[in-house]
DNA sequence: TTCCCGGATGCTGTATACAATATGTCCGGG
DNA sequence: CCCGGACATATTGTATACAGCATCCGGGAA
């Protein structure tokens, strides 16, 4: 086990992303810097640097001489981000080789989960983050992981907010199973055109929400 | 004309761009703050949240109490980066509506000047950029086109650096115009898999040349 | 000659200070 | 009662200061 001398920069940034997810930073607030240094213990330079990361990945924004803000949830920001996290996702499976047939199994495993009728938005949304993580774990792409994580962390205030309905629910989890199926059935380049097509529909249904 | 009122950090970090981009900074360097600040005219502050974000990117590394460096050209950054760069790439296709088959004309012809002999590498892959950048300039996802802008650029040490053989122009500037013909027979989803495929197939030739 | 050790040096990582600017508020006028 | 302008305040953007490591070089011993 490698001993990990973090910079505080980085460690910061986690911290954020972590306050981002779980909604302790909520869309459209004014991130004051001297309030964040103190809640976080730190000084702003490393503040600062975080944060400029942070905007330079999507996940905050910059306003020259107004500083730092979260950002709205804009229906147009998940029209243009789900085809892209569709895409690499499909790119992921078809990279993973052979053995993503593997997955199968587990992907129907934690599909069952998510068809349980009491859970929260909350806990739906994260074992809906656990079931597409799976999805490209087998993938050996340590660049493409990176994007897809980081693109996937700039949507998850929309989806952790959002309540869904039976409806949407039962087709979700249609999709996740069939895109099991596919893969179980080592056809893989049609799973990789039906987790695009996953994200693309979800486009509509997240959008209503946004706007409604 | 808007009245640009760019911070520094921004400005720094085109800057810096530029400057990986053209080899003024190379591969392997240790990035000096101090020496870099003045070479910039800034002090420190926001060169450093500038270099932290082209780290955060990329462009750079980061290591802790040891400071930025340029990363080191890479066999694998390229089998990492280029599938991405081609599947964005046809995303990007796939997404411009009907008429992309106007570009093929425009692509035709910047794909006929990169046939001209007494071209230097640099010129070269200058060319090949704008016909990259040509070919996704119908795209109207904003994001797709920010995050295909920066993967590029994190690769374009690479090319640019790069001395291409004869037979390799030949064969890539066949693939150019096999996808500008599907496109202009408006057989986008072909398109898309055989940019996908050219970007695969050169990192065959790109890594031969880093290894060797 | 080579390896090891220790101090000097230079650099990063972090904190603080300062200047410029945007925003909010208060007061006066219409 | 509403609007506009000017001042006060708060907050950012930038610079500078300082402390703690890592590296490098020279000397001494095997």
């Amino acid at each position: 086990m490698a001993i990990q001398r973090l910079n505080l920069r980085d460690q910061v940034r986690a911290e954020l992303i972590d306050w981002l997810s779980d909604g302790r930073l909520k869309p459209g607030q004014r991130l004051e810097e001297e309030r964040l240094s103190r809640a976080l213990g730190v000084s702003r330079t490393p503040l600062r640097e975080a944060l400029a990361n942070l905007a330079s990945e999507g996940l905050v924004e910059s306003v020259p001489r107004r500083g730092f803000r979260v950002p709205k949830l804009s229906a147009e920001r998940v029209r243009d981000l789900y085809p892209v996290i569709g895409s690499l996702e499909g790119l992921a499976l078809r990279l993973s080789g052979t053995r993503v047939s593997e997955l199968a199994a587990g992907l129907e495993d934690l599909n069952a989960r998510l068809a349980v009728a009491h859970l929260t938005p909350r806990q739906r949304a994260d074992l809906d983050r656990r079931w597409h993580e799976m999805l490209v774990s087998r993938n050996p792409n340590r660049e493409l992981a990176t994007m897809l994580e980081r693109t996937r962390s700039r949507v998850r205030p929309y989806a952790a907010s959002w309540d869904r309905s039976a409806a949407e629910l039962e087709a979700s989890r249609a999709e996740h199973a069939e895109i099991a199926r596919l893969l179980g059935a080592g056809q893989v380049d049609e799973a990789a055109e039906a987790v695009l097509r996953h994200w693309v529909r979800g486009i509509r249904v997240v959008t209503a929400w946004v706007e409604g």
